[in-house]
DNA sequence: GTATAGTCACCTTAT
DNA sequence: GTGACTATAC
């Protein structure tokens, strides 16, 4: 069977899957047709006789490399699962661990997730007596943030602390410290983390030569999706697998680069052509997703951005329902107006075609409350990670000390829950057990006697070679733990353990499930609810699209994020993000901007600036609705866009004069202010009760938080 | 060194 | 309502 290619694509998406034999970069516009190039490509290769096993296709989660290939096999019905797909990370993973005697891992090694890093950064932080009694001291979540910034960015911690967290910079040196410190216990227990998978592969490549030759000669064709969420060495890796001409097709869009935080470079696109001698560049601009009075308003968004994108989506779908701004009274009505929005749209789409989008993954608890009340069933992107629940991480401690008996990190969790064992009797045992220290064990064994039940265990868990296999002994024995940890919820966490057990029955070696759970944490979407609105990030909303798409939480400090904004550069990061989440909307797009959010710390409503995003849109591009106090929802006739504001500052006005605490707007205060980024700035308004809004020049209006401002 | 009860500050985003 | 840290008693 041939396929009529010509047919199914457009002239650019049909030049991108013809093309063949020496690299070329595709910049492809949100919902032209990405993923639909990428999978004809496939299938036009295969079609062309090229084997499957000769494909690599790097993507950014697991599950895109699968549907892809899926949809491929499908076009051309064969199967191609011969073909390599998966993350930079997991690939990275398959040739280290096939390799581990080169990286000097006799035995073995594990690999740690976030939640295990930041564990043993504090223990180092500890060790190196650094903080101590300081309660502002960073935490370890900062302190790695600090680290794993300096690495993916390829710059000094030095540097990172004084570009991006420059209150820190005091700790500059101790940051340093403490990276040697974890670095040092990594290699001393065989660990790596995300980070070391991109390097040690690099490094692997450099230092073995017959191992890049064999890999290229298997390799010849390489795609590589979201291009523009590359770091540095992941752009490296990509060249030296496919050499300066090889067979490379990266696709991208910069315009929806959304990882910089984590050392994405939008460099990379950009250079593409200078690293790739003759590459071709096609761009996809035809927009196939949204309506056009969606894409008017993601055009508008865009056009913002300090940073100009060359892009001007448009569409064919010229009728569509203009996007709808909708402001609730607060961010509790708001989920109340979210409910009843679904339930509308519901009768025209099914619930998995309609997704919730926020910035944070806590921003959807007060929905998830309002949900589970008028029992709408919900899946979750985004946030807590399954495999990240303490039970789970448990049970895989052991296994991963079967993999790995240097594994400290296993090794303190497995002897945790025995009495009278804290983190220090923890380490000596380890390091007794490890160093066959037989007269500290005896000793250790009568103190205590459930320890010997422990290895007992483990040594008759060294028998078993699948991970199901394995984890139904271990389930046995962590039984009586279980309900002893866990007396409130732990028939739920039973529940938990059984589906691990589902999982693993599908691997055949321990290492592989070990690593798919820490390298691609949605394994749990195996067991996903059949039709259930769709809750998630915006980040890891990257690449899906849905019927109808609402947005919350679209005010200052939540979107964009308070926490996001350290440098100048980063509020277009935000809009790029508010960008990539309006593009998801096929047919119907909501934005919710609730008038106040309610704020844990003191345990009042405060009232929200909308977000900035929203406030320079056009106003014949949305249709806006406001929550009254009595009559629910109310189209705004007039769009009066401009008393938005006053009403707004008024409202504040009358929160701020009940407030009895200090620093209500003061005239004399209004001067002139300076900002460690964006330099001396005018003072335009006070927001209540710790902001105010500044025109600084060259950077135009902000709000900033009095912190971090120095008054003039 | 460990267990436990109490106090205080806190939630980006994710391979 | 929780996780991270401290003080106190075993």
């Amino acid at each position: 069977m041939s396929i009529d290619f010509a047919n199914e694509l457009n002239s650019a998406q049909l030049e991108a899957i013809m093309h063949q034999g020496s690299p070329a970069l595709v910049i492809a516009g949100a919902g032209s047709g990405k993923t639909r190039t990428i999978v004809y490509r496939l299938a036009r290769l295969v079609q062309d006789g090229i084997p499957p096993e000769n494909i690599l296709l790097l993507t950014f989660t697991r599950k895109a490399a699968q549907e892809m290939l899926l949809r491929a096999g499908t076009i051309l019905g064969r199967n191609l699962s011969g073909t390599s797909g998966g993350t930079f990370h997991s690939f990275a993973f398959g040739v280290l661990r096939r390799n581990a005697r080169c990286l000097g891992f006799d035995t073995g090694f594990t690999l740690l997730d976030r939640a295990d890093s930041e564990n043993v950064v504090k223990e180092v932080k500890d060790s190196l007596a650094l903080g101590k009694g300081d309660r502002s001291y960073p935490k370890k979540n900062t302190l790695l943030d600090m680290i794993t910034k300096s690495r993916n960015k390829e710059r000094g911690i030095d540097s990172i602390v004084e570009n991006e967290a420059f209150h820190l910079s005091s700790y500059a040196e101790d940051f340093q410290s403490i990276a040697d410190g974890y670095t040092t216990f990594k290699q001393r227990h065989a660990l790596l983390d995300y980070d070391d998978l991109l390097f040690r592969f690099e490094e692997l490549l450099l230092n073995e030569p017959s191992l890049l030759e064999e890999l290229r000669t298997r390799y010849r064709h390489i795609m590589v999706d979201e291009y523009q969420d590359t770091n540095k060495v992941q752009a490296r890796l990509v060249r030296r697998l496919s050499g300066e001409c090889g067979d490379v097709v990266a696709v991208g869009d910069d315009a929806q680069s959304i990882y910089a935080f984590r050392g994405a470079d939008v460099a990379n696109i950009l250079d593409f052509p200078k690293i790739f001698k003759d590459a071709k560049l096609i761009r996809l601009e035809k927009n196939y997703r949204s309506t056009q009075a969606i894409l008017n308003l993601t055009n508008h968004i865009l056009a913002g951005a300090q940073t100009k994108f060359d892009k001007h989506l448009y569409s064919d779908r010229q009728n569509g329902a203009l996007p709808r701004v909708v402001h609730p009274l607060s961010d509790q009505t708001q989920a109340k107006q979210v409910v009843e929005e679904v339930i509308k749209l519901a009768k025209k789409y099914p619930l998995h075609e309609i997704a919730v989008l926020f910035r944070a993954g806590y921003q959807s608890y007060p929905l998830e409350v309002a949900l589970s009340r008028v029992g709408i069933g919900y899946q979750k992107y985004g946030g807590l990670r399954f495999h990240e629940a303490a039970h789970i991480k448990d049970v895989l401690a052991y296994l991963r000390l079967l993999r790995n008996p240097a594994d400290l990190v296993a090794w303190r969790r497995v002897l945790a829950p025995i009495k009278g064992v804290g983190p220090k009797t923890a380490d000596r045992i380890a390091n007794a057990r490890l160093n066959g220290d037989e007269k500290y064990m005896a000793k250790t064994l009568k103190r205590f006697p459930d320890l010997k039940q422990l290895f007992n265990h483990l040594d008759s868990l060294s028998h078993a070679t699948r991970p199901g296999q394995a984890l139904e002994q271990i389930a046995a024995f962590y039984q009586p733990m279980l309900a002893e940890l866990y007396p409130d919820d732990y028939p739920k966490r039973q529940a938990g353990l059984d589906q691990l057990s589902q999982i693993a029955i599908n691997y055949s070696t321990i290492d592989d499930f070990l690593a798919d759970l820490t390298l691609d944490g949605d394994q749990e979407e195996e067991v996903r609810k059949e039709n259930a609105l769709v809750l998630s990030t915006v980040h890891s909303s990257k690449g899906l699209e849905w019927k109808a798409v609402l947005i919350i939480d679209l005010v200052e400090d939540r979107f964009p994020s308070k926490r996001a904004l350290a440098r100048p550069e980063d509020l277009d990061e935000e809009r790029r993000l508010l960008y990539v989440a309006c593009t998801r909307a096929k047919d119907s797009l909501t934005l919710f901007v609730p008038a106040t959010i309610y704020n844990r710390f003191n345990a009042v409503s405060e009232p929200a600036t909308p977000s900035p995003f929203l406030a320079e849109l056009p106003a014949d591009c949305v249709e806006i609705w406001r929550e009254g106090y009595a009559s629910g929802l109310n189209k705004d006739r007039a769009q009066a866009r401009n008393n938005d504001n006053s009403a707004l500052e008024s409202l504040n006005a009358n929160i701020t004069a009940d407030d009895p605490s200090p620093s209500p707007t003061d005239p004399s205060r209004l001067g002139m202010c300076r900002h460690k980024i964006f330099g001396q700035g005018k003072i335009v308004a006070h927001i209540p009760p710790n902001k105010y809004r500044i025109n600084f020049p060259g950077f135009g209006l902000k709000v900033i938080v009095a912190d971090y401002l120095e008054m003039l």
